[in-house]
DNA sequence: GATGAATGAGCGTTCATTCAT
DNA sequence: AATGAATGAACGCTCATTCAT
């Protein structure tokens, strides 16, 4: 709940601050981001911080929501096609290549959404940033939910847990990409997004059916 | 590398000291964590700390590598096992029925697992807690190697990586039962450690024997 | 490098802070100065301090400049001076007069200086400092050099030794005159100034004209 | 003022936490020194360092004398010596080429002394270094009233001003050979020697006899 | 609307010293 | 004669936040 005053101000300053605020909360996590050096490399001044967000936490929200706005984008057309019926492992396997590129582009908004983990999350699931939190598994939910549908995806684990499980092996595909960039980056992108796909699709496939690749 | 000064300490403070850290540790993380609140929770002069431990992070590597040791015990005991060639994935289940039983009781120490991964990957790898981070891995990649040559777990992914995959969805699990505490507690356990293995199975086994349960 | 912020407090309370830290910086050097004591003395915040210079380095180059500015005006003038030239030792004479003027009004200014040289000498020349010693050292080489040039003073030695050693007994006799300062006081100041003067020229002087006085 | 217990330890004992005491005082001086690491560096157990010496400072003054007494030995043979009146600035120069010797084999005595000169002054003269600090300047002292019994040493000034003063350049050159250590080194030794001596035979020469060498 | 001066609790760490054994 | 456990004040520094203007 960034105050009306912030969507107000002139773009460039939006974006400045958002920039500033991103890159330090993806370094280094919420605690450990200093809010005064966030102040500092967006060059506002301490109390136009405080007079456009409540907080730390209010600022990092936005920062938050901005980022999952993207993936919103990402995957909210692929919610809209009727592919994820006909063809759901194939369809999901496009949206994933889609976003490995996103992420390959974007390392800040991934390590974003690993901060996002590391606060408490009861938190996290009541607190302002429900909203954006419940979105983020909205998506995977929603695609997941329309594969179960579609007899693609199981259900006879709650959802909820199910797209947790996935949001675990996400992100350590996600780490051990950083960790072997330079391997993974010569290698070939199209294996890794197979690979990946190949994994989610082994964790979420009716029982019975995991083979049929 | 605690100072054999804290060795030689009655068990009571030595205890006091380290359920106080374990406490703030797993609480907070690494980076969180109050050296000053540990110290007065338990009841310690400021010098006395410094007096038995190098600093901050020799108190975390002392607490870490105790909580290791209880893993180290569970697991090791498999390892001597020759039920891992025979039937692979039935001993891993046992295990991981062990383990859950162990997780339950001591939900700080899988706390204090987590709180290990926020730190810089590079650092822990090379510094104190290189030992405790590398037995970690080596105690469920050793299985897995074993698993591999039993033929029970697949060799087309990198070692490594499968591990990485595997602890990625055993932390999702773990935050989920604490999540869903009340529900996971009074439902039946034996349900949850079949669901673990399952999709422990479903990620590592090798390629066309997904279906083989 | 003091903030720009600290430009601009009201003078009386720059004047309180720089005070009481060269108080403090002269009484007990760089490393040995507190400073929670020079902002308790001041009575200010922790914070504000913080916010006024970059740490405790910052301060002391602040103060360390602002005493040599003292110096620079006193020695500046007699750079402009012609009669560098056609009495250089009677000029030199005039300039010691004032400086033992100011020398006694102002200890702890010749205290502040004698606090630089326990500073790492590397650390001094290339940091912040640079400046400052640099333009200190300037000053006397500047008029040594005047004087060289006069044929008044030595060039079989490197001018940056020659200034040294003239630093090295000027310093000598401020603390001999400060640690009898009863006696010097009440003596006559004249003499001491003309006791000065003719050891550095003692030292100064081109081999063969020592006695040319 | 070390305890006689001190003086009954094995040799060698004494040897080594006298080594790590100089060591650590010519490094950081008699503040910046931790007491605690020259006792860890000696291999000393804490309170036995306490049961020899009252305190630092004791330490200090220990290793301060024993330091001195080198000292001692190279300026007494020449006080014992007939030579200083028939030809004192001679003798003078022999004395201080073999001082240069030892300050070039021991830089760490070189540090220890200038140490001495960053205590209050007014401390060290009566506190329980006076002893050791009056006999530093005791040496040179006596050596220049043979000077001055013999005509070679002026009479006009106090004795221990001009004491002060040579101090003072020969500290200066010090710093100066420091810091131009290679250069010197791989210069003429021979020629630094008569330099010093030049200095300060300008300083200490009767008036009008400056010119006489 | 917006500023930036000011706060003070808190951080991890080092220190010389004491004292029961 | 000797140990080493224990102390707690002090260190320089960072923090998110407040508020008068």
């Amino acid at each position: 709940m960034p105050r009306a005053r912030f969507e107000r101000l002139e773009p460039e300053k939006q974006a400045r601050i958002l920039e500033a605020a991103t890159e330090e909360f993806a370094a280094r996590g919420f605690e450990g981001a200093s809010y005064n050096q966030i102040i500092e490399k967006a060059g506002v001044s301490k109390g136009a911080m405080y007079y456009y967000f409540d907080d730390k936490m209010d600022l990092f929200c936005t920062v938050v929501k901005r980022a999952s706005s993207h993936m919103t984008e990402l995957w909210g057309a692929a919610l809209d096609s009727e592919a994820l019926e006909s063809d759901f492992w194939g369809t999901f396997e496009d949206i994933a290549r889609k976003q490995a590129a996103f992420a390959f582009e974007h390392p800040e908004m991934m390590a974003l959404g690993k901060s996002l983990m590391e606060l408490d999350p009861a938190l996290v699931r009541q607190g302002p940033l429900g909203e954006v939190y419940a979105l983020t598994r909205t998506w995977i939910g929603r695609i997941m939910a329309r594969g179960q549908a579609a007899g693609a995806v199981r259900d006879d684990i709650p959802l909820e847990l199910l797209v947790a499980l996935l949001q675990g092996v996400g992100e350590a595909f996600d780490r051990w990409f950083v960790a072997h960039f330079e391997e993974t980056m010569s290698g070939d992108p199209e294996a890794l997004v197979q690979m990946t796909v190949d994994v989610f699709r082994r964790i979420a496939s009716p029982a019975g059916q995991e083979v049929r690749r």
